[in-house]
DNA sequence: TGTTAGCACTCGATTGGATAGAGTGCTAAC
DNA sequence: GTTAGCACTCTATCCAATCGAGTGCTAACA
């Protein structure tokens, strides 16, 4: 076996022609189509030790061979090459993000849209945490009796709002001081986060002022830590009609079940805001419902930081190369986008 | 003929074991399952004569008759029985809504779920939009130079805000004044809507102030008329694989495509604002994606006026008594949650 | 020893004919 | 006007035959 080499060759002829044609590749075919310079009997015994090995798969005894998870694995850590998207192509995602100034859930939407167009895939795409900006600030607005309007503004003038419940009634003087209070503040409420942090300060608060402080305090810690705004927006579901491993109905509903399921979208993406970005083939992602799928993501950032998921998904035969480079390129885009419209500082 | 009776009743049969079975139905079945004190002879010579008059359809030759839209439509006038749901389904849906105390969206949303969990189908649902409301109390917040943020308060406390781009940056002084003067004239605004209707009053803003105005008021219009907030949400959306007409891949595509898309549901559901309920069965929808499905709609109401729709999609083939009775009671119990909750005044 | 041509074999997919079954329409009798 | 009876139609299902793609093995070859 001193000629690992041609294995290889053949797995990567078998991968990609399996990619295009969704149907099990024999020997003959890659004779013909890929020029290795070796007759397809000895190709049938590379392909019989690949399938020793694990990388190939055949459905049955007289068909061809399929790649399997462990092959597409290989092929994205070795042989995967990512590369830009069209200058023209770019060009034009940034006019159509240039609409949302400022709306950044709007641009992060519309990348699902784009992603999808360009890929026929599936898209996924996380809305940033408001937890990922600093707060510039914060503002109380009364609404009627004990309902409270909070409004968290950031530094990179993101708007925030949500709405409180106090225990009792409260009015305008008294939000108002409270306001004016909390923007003087605002550092300790990025940093410490309770009453008691404000030390000496709060003694400008009377009493009553200082309970419903202490209501609103906890209020803003919890929309601020509650992943509150993340949100993910799902485009082009039906696209995986239009792959043949999903043209068993029982298969097509459970996996769009799936996708229905915020709570579980939202780990899924929520847990690839690690990486740069991740590769997950067919039973490499935990969920069984996903088994037949591969999902890949990349994250766009703030500052540098990781703020949000774009992600696609597809069967676990798609195009790597493309895929992972698209998307690559339109995480790039959105955060170019990001930083550029709301000029990030902090 | 003098005996149009007899063929309604056959016609009524069929309909409902269609319904139940969802296999076209031979004069056989009727004769054993219905006891009309006919022969199947006499039945098959009444079914011929339905089919010829529209409401009955072969398949083809040698099966049984399934109910056209025709009849599914003289059903629904005629014979459909609507009634009320079970007093502990309603109680536990009032338990539910009571969580939702103020956010009406939600409790919408909400509404969706019980609804595909107690009939299995697909169901719509649209969101008021503000403009159904009367306006208590409009606030100006000043984000970052040009950039404003529109807070608007109902009279019946509901919050709706925006974002609005101003021409030129303003000032959180300006804006106070304009809040301010807005405030005061609040009934020109619900009524006139426009700088000019404002008189003499403007008199106590200055001219940069003014000019201000002129750009705030269209967007507040704009906000309330553009139908801005009014939203639909779709639940069950994968029901519609449980019935067998949806067994074909492209037909389930196609509808599930349709649905996907917001303008066509937004039309739909808007459309059925005028009225208290709506049935629309199969080619009635206008919409070529829709002429398989039946849609079932209801509005819910706030001092009367209708404010927003509720609906269910399923096949023609649905049973149209107990849906159209769900929906009228959701429809019900949602309109006396609004009205409690918001206490409605205006 | 590695490569290749040749061939028998396997197995799914397709085709076509036979059959069963459900249901109709027509006719003749009641 | 109603009904029993029967011939007819059409679909669905089953089964056998066939096709074809692809393999694995063997023997020959460089």
């Amino acid at each position: 076996m001193h000629n690992n080499e041609r294995k290889y060759e053949i797995l990567y002829s078998i991968i990609r022609d399996y990619i295009e044609s969704g149907e099990p590749v024999g020997s003959r075919t890659i004779e013909k189509k890929y020029n290795l310079g070796i007759s397809s009997a000895t190709i049938r015994n590379e392909m019989s030790d690949l399938e020793d090995m694990g990388y190939l798969i055949q459905p049955h005894a007289s068909a061809g061979r399929i790649p399997s998870d462990k092959a597409y694995r290989m092929y994205v850590d070795q042989f995967m090459h990512i590369f830009d998207l069209d200058e023209h192509i770019t060009e034009q995602v940034r006019k159509q993000y240039r609409e949302y100034l400022g709306e950044l859930n709007a641009a992060v939407r519309k990348t699902a849209e784009i992603l999808t167009k360009i890929t026929n895939y599936t898209s996924l795409v996380m809305t940033p945490s408001i937890a990922s900006f600093n707060i510039k600030d914060v503002r109380l607005i009364h609404i009627e009796n004990e309902r409270v309007l909070l409004i968290l503004i950031t530094k990179q003038g993101l708007v925030k709002n949500a709405e409180l419940k106090l225990s009792g009634k409260v009015n305008t003087a008294q939000l108002e001081k409270i306001t004016n209070f909390l923007n003087l503040c605002i550092k300790d409420i990025e940093t410490e986060m309770s009453v008691a942090g404000f030390g000496e300060k709060i003694e400008a608060l009377n009493p009553s002022e200082q309970k419903i402080l202490a209501e609103v305090v906890p209020a803003i810690k919890y929309i601020l830590n509650q992943d509150n705004g993340e949100k993910v927006y799902t485009t082009g579901l039906t696209e995986i009609f239009n792959y043949p491993e999903f043209q068993d109905m029982n298969k097509a509903r459970h996996l769009l079940d799936a996708l229905h399921k915020q709570d579980l979208l939202s780990v899924l993406l929520h847990s690839a805001l690690s990486e740069n970005y991740s590769v997950k083939i067919g039973t490499e992602n935990e969920r069984e419902e996903l088994n037949d799928c591969s999902i890949l993501t990349a994250t766009y950032r703030l500052n540098g930081n990781p703020i949000g998921t774009i992600g696609i998904l597809g069967p676990t035969r798609m195009n790597y190369d493309y895929c992972v480079s698209a998307l690559n390129s339109m995480a790039k885009e959105l955060t170019n986008h990001i930083s550029s419209s709301l000029g990030g500082e902090g």
